[in-house]
RNA sequence: GGCCCGAUGGCGGAGUGGUGACGCAGCGGACUGCAAAUCCGUGCACGCCGGUUCGAUUCCGGCUCGGGCCUCCA
């Protein structure tokens, strides 16, 4: 579907406005390039699979870059997979998690990047999120991170034992994407020894003295590895050119990932064209740092090294359909901590059911009647009195910093309307879900049944099953048509004698 | 300990200085041999204490509770 989107040439009538963390307010929005928007996500480190809250970050990317789309600008998008440089611990000088993920499970460490690189994209395409326009890979850019930390560090870096040290004391508003540098806070941790300041970062990682790592490179400072927030700074650099428009990632970069990523933006930018420090003040190397909220459960938000996290293959594992997770995390905005619960996602599912059973009605109405690609400029030109005022209202929602949770009950007051052609709100359904993203035009119910791992009954055992009860019914013989509907309850499904689906599967998550 | 955020019906989740979206669940009805599925209809809420105001869920202060960050994290 989405290569399907024709973006409108006339712009929507609401203006886009975002949420941009450096200013904490919503400001409208304009790309530097004029119809083009640059966009860098951060991608997961993939030492483990993704969990469920990790992947809320790209449903909000997602629907950003479709939102951007609806806007009528093209985009150009590109996420990182960060196979090095991940710490499990202490500020700077830590196990790497990549090389304890592999020697933890005696595999080598580029194959447990490559397994959970693919697990990820896996992901990524279940949730119907479109493919980034690159997907950068960190140790593809090493020689240039090393290039990047030799041209920033003669004024702003330090040596020490450990590595290459960043002196957050040599940009201007160190931290101001934070809400401030806080040296007055006690670290929990014990500091590394020698660094000017507790905020301070590794740019690179020697390699401890006699250790052989697996993944290690040379460099001006020694045998190591870079910095994780080096890598960031470098491949967004190199794919979009600083500055470029938009930056995301979880709400927690926005601490130190991002502020560290934004000083070194500030080193490079002064060191390549002189410009004085005040000069650079403003300058953070993209215009829009944009934040999404977490997911979380009664224990608080998922996390991967709190390990027990719930995966999107062990939703789907449990007969969940992974777009319910999108529709869920739809229904809140991104910026708002999101509950995930077995209840929550469960009337996710249940809403994406019969919001695909409201489509599949109308198309079956449509006759074949066109319905796709529709474009926002004629749609606007020549949508039904009672329609036109929907798209107005879907398009103020998302253009409203994304506001999904008001756009999505657009779709089920389209799909309710009376004396509309029908031809007309498939359309416009088709519309809504270029920037929604939940397939609602080409999935049907039957592929909404995904059948639970641990099931053991086959659908051609149900489906006979259910022509025996059928004809047990029309000889009224209705103890054995009760007698096999309760069999098939037991083994977790549900009969449902007047639909054309004739059956599912009963979940039973937790 | 420091910094920050949140508290809306049974659950999830929008929004607002003066009739409190929407979804799921519940309830009633239609349909069904009975159910289920579906359709139609429908009840239910703004943590506590003060203040400002003609009027506060919405603004201000305090309290309580919950959460996040300060270490890796989306």
């Amino acid at each position: 579907m989405s290569d399907q989107f024709t973006p409108a040439e006339q712009h929507a009538d609401a203006p886009l406005r975002l949420f941009n963390s450096l200013t904490r307010t919503v400001e409208p929005f304009a790309p530097i390039k004029a119809g083009h928007a640059r966009v860098y996500s951060c991608g997961p480190t993939v030492y483990n699979y993704a969990h469920l809250g990790n992947l809320r970050a790209y449903v909000f990317t997602d629907t950003l870059r479709r939102t951007l789309l609806w806007k009528g600008l093209d985009v150009t998008h590109v996420i990182n997979i960060t196979d090095v440089g991940h710490l499990t611990s202490d500020a700077d000088a830590g196990d790497d998690k990549m090389e304890a993920a592999a020697r933890a499970q005696a595999k080598s460490i580029w194959d447990i990047a490559a397994h959970y690189t693919h697990a990820f994209k896996q992901n990524i395409a279940d949730l119907n999120i479109m493919a980034p326009s690159e997907w950068t890979v960190a140790t593809d850019y090493v020689p240039q991170m090393i290039a990047f930390a030799n041209k920033i560090a003669p004024a702003h870096c330090y040596e020490l034992e450990s590595g290459l040290y960043f002196d957050s004391g040599t940009v201007p508003d160190y931290g101001a994407l934070a809400g401030g540098r806080d040296d007055a806070a006690h670290a929990r941790i014990d500091p590394v020894a020698g660094k000017r300041n507790p905020s301070d970062f590794a740019i690179w990682r020697k390699s401890p003295p006699g250790e052989q790592r697996q993944m290690e490179w040379d460099s001006p400072w020694g045998k190591g590895a870079p910095g994780w927030h080096l890598e960031c700074s470098v491949m967004s650099e190199a794919r979009l050119g600083h500055p470029f428009d938009i930056h995301t990632g979880g709400i927690d970069h926005r601490e130190i990932h991002h502020p560290n990523e934004i000083a070194q933006n500030q080193a490079f930018r002064s060191a390549c064209c002189g410009e004085a420090d005040a000069a650079t003040a403003s300058f953070t190397g993209a215009r829009w740092w944009m934040h999404n909220n977490f997911l979380v459960d009664r224990q608080g938000k998922m996390s991967k090294s709190k390990g027990g996290f719930t995966t999107l293959f062990s939703l789907i594992d449990a007969g969940v359909h992974p777009l319910a997770y999108r529709l869920l995390c739809l229904g809140a905005h991104y910026r708002s901590e999101l509950e995930f619960s077995a209840e929550s996602v469960n009337a996710a599912l249940t809403r994406l059911k019969r919001l695909v059973m409201g489509v599949e009605n109308l198309k079956a109405r449509a006759e074949g009647v066109t319905w796709q690609s529709p474009r926002l400029d004629y749609l606007r030109a020549n949508l039904h009195p009672k329609l036109a005022p929907l798209l107005e209202q879907f398009d103020a929602a998302i253009s409203d910093d994304l506001m999904t949770p008001r756009a999505l009950p657009l779709l089920e007051e389209v799909i309710g309307l009376k004396k509309v052609p029908v031809d007309e709100k498939l359309c416009l359904l088709a519309a809504f879900d270029q920037a929604l993203g939940l397939n609602l035009l080409t999935l049907s119910r039957a592929d909404l049944r995904l059948q639970p791992r641990d099931t053991l009954i086959s659908p051609e055992e149900i489906e006979a099953e259910l022509d025996r009860r059928q004809s047990a019914r029309a000889e009224k013989d209705f103890a054995l048509s009760d007698e096999i509907r309760d069999g098939l309850i037991a083994r977790g499904v549900e009969v449902m004698d007047g639909d054309p689906l004739r059956w599912d599967w009963r979940l039973n998550l937790d």
